[in-house]
DNA sequence: CCTAAAATATACCGTTTGGTATAGAAATAT
DNA sequence: ATATTTCTATACCAAACGGTATATTTTAGG
């Protein structure tokens, strides 16, 4: 007899017609989440899913067909998180520059929400599934083409304004930020340094001013 | 009764009075270095070990006290080789961005030996550990922390020498460029892509050329 | 309120996990 | 050449692994 509370998980897209399948499943989602993105898929156990949620092996089973299955549902939702973070963000703006500049203020927060859980999904399933795991690697590379098309995006729109150097390389410009903030994180979370995050996204809020 | 070769672990510091246990020793990290540089610590089993080697259990937990030794013993392995790389070829260069431009010529080849086997030894251990094995992690910050300081010093020695920019803040400049190559190889091995490797190495000269 | 369907818990399965005691083989010093 | 030490293989262990069949409970419709 377990007791799933209703409109915390999902962050806040609780349907109104959901039924307990649906709650339950968004609830191991949420609660597993931060496991998963800590331990990686390999290291995250049943037992580890079991205590998180206080459901049993059979409840999660019933929702899920096996471990793989709960992990790319764990990706979606930690990717959406941010990824939907961003987004929010980038609209308030108008300016190509200062739509760039918003990966570079939502990185810096990298130990905070919703980053504070591990650090970056991408990134973490990036390295552990490239070489493992082909469905998470999958999932991971759809992440990272669809951060990279919606620099380019910016940046072409940037350039066609007459905001942005013409003779800027839209893809270069895409990779190189993700490359700086990724590679940020990885480096902060290790050395437990937000100075190091800030001053690597300050080189990175150089750049986006340079692109003239 | 098995044979171990002779002379091709250890890349070429064999040493001559190696008795047999520092010979397999050796062998062992040799052999598994790749499986734990692709599968993670948590994804390599003992098994994983054993058919790596030809070795038994047995013959490995007398060489070693358990899985994290091996581990550990293979992440200096790993970094050892990258390393004693890039310093043999910083050591031929005079002048300070020609040996910042190292890191951007030796991480442009992700796909070349001895980058091939699983990328970055530095990010791989970086990314598992830092929520998950204490032991790994802290070798892991001292790669980053070496890493960061022999930039520092070049650009430092480059800043005395008035050939960079004495506003630079050398800190920063070795952290960005560890975030960018980093980085890179994570977008790199994740699409499978040279060029995006490339791109990003580019930046990462641009940015070196314009110091200043 | 009752019933059929859906969801969850219990109890179990075979396999693999990391690890070890011990016996046997090989290397080394005398 | 032999004795002793060092190293390796065999055989085993308990625990944890991912997963499942089945019983029980809970939900939801009539």
């Amino acid at each position: 007899m377990q007791i799933i509370p209703i409109g915390i998980y999902l962050f806040g897209q609780l349907k109104i017609n959901m039924s307990k399948a649906e709650r339950t499943k968004a609830y191991i989602i949420e609660k597993t989440a931060p496991i998963f993105n800590k331990k990686g898929f390999a290291g995250t156990s049943l037992a580890d899913m079991t205590t998180a949620t206080g459901l049993t092996k059979g409840s999660i089973y019933g929702n899920f067909a096996n471990k793989d299955e709960v992990a790319l549902a764990v990706f979606d939702y930690n990717f959406k998180r941010v990824s939907s973070a961003i987004g929010q963000e980038m609209a308030k703006r108008t300016k190509a520059k200062e739509k760039l500049l918003v990966f570079a203020e939502f990185y810096s927060q990298v130990f905070e929400p919703p980053l504070d859980a591990g650090g970056c999904a991408v990134l973490n399933t990036a390295v552990e599934a490239d070489d493992t795991h082909a469905g998470l690697k999958k999932k991971a590379t759809q992440a990272v083409l669809s951060w990279k098309a919606n620099i380019i995006q910016v940046v072409e729109q940037g350039i066609a304004n007459k905001e942005l150097n013409e003779t800027l390389n839209p893809e270069q410009v895409a990779l190189t930020m993700i490359a700086l903030f990724e590679g940020g994180i990885m480096i902060a979370k290790l050395l437990e340094s937000k100075t190091a995050m800030q001053m690597i996204m300050d080189s990175m809020r150089k750049m986006i001013e340079e692109l003239n």
